[in-house]
DNA sequence: CAGTATCCTGTTCGATACTG
DNA sequence: CAGTATCGAACAGGATACTG
């Protein structure tokens, strides 16, 4: 992975920050693809659950607690789109359904890390300071 | 900056994840800090334009493409509650003021570029498997 | 210059009920 | 078991106009 640093780009002048969007196209989709898989009310527990082990889908409604069928039909349907959630179909009577994290996916436990971090700094510095 | 993984600790199971609440709050509460002040259509402009240099008001309304004073001015005031932005009044005549990040703000950098290289490592795996 | 106020639209999410 | 369908509330965000 190349060591890659949006604000350095911008301070290189590689980027001319006139405007936020000019940053290279392909920086602004990638940013926006993890922000997508990690926003909403729902996305985040069930990356977590998944993340502790795939699950059927019964079990990830016993797991994350108030999820409705609707939403973890709807969000599921739409990490798989994104590319983080396989959805796998095991061709045994009764058919079984089992929800994993693709590779992408387990690769998010390190920037759910990075982002852990600054929380728990930030919280420090917030407190300390008040 | 302890070495803190949420995964890890589940898998150490310093955590019962029967339930993803079960994590410790500080966790739960700490990342979602960290996803507040990055979630929204706005708050990811505004805060890559302050990385690039403290500025006014008027100014990050030229610096980013179609924001309105409304969401300008409502974010503003969410980040500088959230503590990642810092509204500072110059007592000229007539009064400055300036918006710049916070130390955490900046700190923000890091966890942008993990975001980044994230977004970036995925689109390829993404791309390269269809 | 640094914002507010008002009104309006579209999207997210919850509740509830239902299906092969 | 693994979802879908329908309805409604809440909220995010846009357009436009206005203010000390």
């Amino acid at each position: 992975m190349k060591d890659i640093s949006i604000e350095q780009a911008i301070k290189d002048e590689q980027i001319n920050l006139k405007d936020i969007k000019s940053c290279p196209v392909q920086f602004v989709l990638a940013v926006n693809d993890a922000l997508n898989v990690l926003t909403g009310k729902w996305k985040l527990p069930i990356i977590g659950a998944l993340l502790f082990k795939s699950m059927r889908f019964s079990e990830m409604k016993k797991t994350i607690p108030k999820i409705t069928s609707r939403m973890l039909s709807k969000e599921l349907k739409e990490l798989e789109l994104n590319g983080v959630v396989k959805r796998v179909v095991d061709d045994t009577t009764p058919v079984t359904i089992t929800y994993q994290l693709t590779d992408s996916g387990m690769s998010l436990n390190g920037v759910l890390d990075k982002i852990l971090e600054w929380g728990l700094g930030h919280r420090n510095e917030f407190f300390s300071q008040a």
